[in-house]
DNA sequence: GATGAATGAGAGTTCATTCAT
DNA sequence: AATGAATGAACTCTCATTCAT
């Protein structure tokens, strides 16, 4: 009543300013992070973002829409993350799997974005249309990348027949599990790095398709 | 679906007041396998399990004990069978590593059995003790089980000289991945059996590790 | 069906027997007495008289009653107690004031007897009927015998012309209102015993309402 | 009574965001003076404020809290008063004495403040702490304010020897008494005034104590 | 007579959401 | 834009009471 201009009364809004909600959601993240959904008050995120919890609805119609654009919003990061790792790396097979599994170490290390996943599939049955927009733009590209790469090295006589969908999420799945484990039981972390697991991982997995046995693995002793 | 069939529409039972807790468990487990923990209401428990809320106060003193009575309980079963699996299989570690992939595949066919890790996952924030009881009781000595046959297997000149505890888990990770993916993203399930998964990624596991190349791998069409 | 005879099948009982529910009551006022009306579970007398809860409902139809019936039963105990008391003691009036006095102390030294008046007051909004029958049959019954001793002694000239039911009451509630003060704040009680505070008390009324002056007082160090 | 006028039917309120917390226990004083505490529910506590029950944990974490604040806020006032009646009173005891013991009169004539010691009693044990704290704040700086007077009486040479504690625990106790009795047994009230009760219980007391007789007690006759 | 099993009807408490200002 | 205040609709948990055996 004080700040409207009187001669132009439009009592509902629909502009959304884009700095505020931003904020919102970065706010919102540290809290889903930490608390999960269900146990997340609009009340925390509000706080953590400075704003008073009916402020938080100036931006966002309900606490289901902030996670939604939350997820949304970070999977925008991760995936401009991944995007062009893979390409043009076919004249290499091995090196762009190198690349893109050190890439993995080096995202994850922003515990922020290591909280993502988790949060994707702990909630995933409250919110399948998340949940398959994440496999669309996140699953779905990476498995491609590696599967191409997997392919070109198969044909380059690099790598055995193997099946390149299920070696591609042989690669991942250790890395992305191990993400999970450390954010699901902190008690058992011991302080080893991400990169040293990935080089070892990488390892193994190396010789697993390899069409030729190659140097030996040199075990990470945690 | 074990507990109240559809089919038979009978809303009264024949009690079996001995059995009582375990027809809760049961119940719970069909519950919190589809909603979650948080989610689900223990008036949607004692429904599907046939009972008033009340009634459910009976036997557990509150909704986390009956999730921890559950999680409890189906632990102890599996947990049997990878005790026994493990032991006496330091002769061929090979054929000890297959036999325990095998048993994931088979304990994890029962979906109900599947969604635990999901659920421990997706609430190990809220529930660090359960959490805590879950490592301890299920990864620790699933882990350790593995390790030992792994080591044996170096010992013995079979494998390489990697990291156990890694190799480990790079064995296990995929499997368990595997699980939550398909809860996760039910849309993205192809038909393909676990069995055939875990031969393959058994048999990618081995290659990576074996300290002489093995037979070809035969790799699966999904 | 095992017990009950089946040529007579009378599903309803009406027959109560007698010992079982003065052991009901026995145990209940041990609980009320401890907890009150409100936070005493039906549960807590049944253990405390080593029945099931649903036996207490053979003798009484809910849990008002029990509570009533308690209290009826108590008030006759206590009733007997004062009630010939301070009969045939008009000869002396001070010595019947002096044995009624100390017979207070006597009494309420049982603690299962002293509870009676703090429950009653503290229950008395809810259950009107009992404290108008504990007025009846205990307050009024004792406030006349000391009212009659009272005017007994101004008519000998031994008191003042006092008002013989204020001054009945002013002798009387010290006394009643120690043994609501013990119950009520525990932690403050000195180790004084009853029959010393009746004694001083006594000797102050005495004083207050005696026609010429007495012999001196001699207080109590506590 | 004074928060929700019964005659003036206007279910919405001008609202006084300041004086909410006041005006809930103004209400919640309301409510458990007539029902007690355990038999009141939030519910009424909220209707009586013209609240929703969700509104009254704005301001207070719980019904105890509730409960205790009540008592903290009533328990306040009332001892400003005996505080500051019973300084500088030393130089006349009697006086003092009497001052107090009008004050009491006064301070009592509200039911709603009457029904304190009432509830208190009737919860003491189901709230040791509540107990204590009115034990604390109330009693003991009531009765240490009297016992000074006393023992200021004496050392004049206006009392006789007594123990002062008991003393005044004798003076008190039939006031208390009365607004316990005129509440437990409403229909035994007759319509006396408190003051003239006062002024009877404090003549009896005062030719009690005193050292020389004094005037003539003149009994009230009701 | 007696009980184990069960429940309906609440109770206190929480929280996403709304609205007047 | 923003918020303090408020609430309705849950939710977990409790307990007096009932009933088949």
């Amino acid at each position: 009543m004080n700040v409207i201009d009187p001669n132009t009364s439009q009592p509902k809004w629909t502009r959304k300013p884009q700095a505020r909600p931003d904020e919102v959601l970065e706010a919102a993240l540290d809290v889903f992070a930490v608390n999960g959904f269900a146990a997340t008050r609009m009340d925390d995120i509000a706080k953590a973002a400075g704003l008073s919890k009916a402020a938080i609805y100036l931006y966002f119609p309900s606490k289901d829409d902030v996670f939604k654009a939350l997820v949304e919003q970070r999977i925008g990061v991760l995936q401009g993350h991944f995007d062009a790792a893979a390409k043009d790396q076919k004249r290499d097979p091995i090196a762009g799997l190198r690349h893109v599994a050190r890439m993995w170490a080096t995202s994850f290390q922003d515990l922020r974005v290591a909280a993502l996943p988790r949060i994707i599939l702990a909630e995933a049955l409250r919110f399948p249309d998340l949940a398959e927009f994440y496999h669309r733009t996140v699953i779905e590209r990476t498995q491609g990348a590696l599967v191409e790469l997997i392919q070109a090295g198969i044909d380059a006589g690099l790598f055995r027949q193997v099946e390149p969908l299920l070696a591609a999420r042989a690669l991942v799945s250790p890395l992305v599990f191990e993400i999970l484990r450390r954010q699901a039981f902190p008690a058992h972390n011991i302080g080893q790095p991400m990169e040293v697991l990935v080089e070892a991982v990488f390892d193994l997995f190396l010789n697993g398709i390899a069409a030729v046995p190659l140097q030996p693995f040199v075990g990470v002793k945690p």
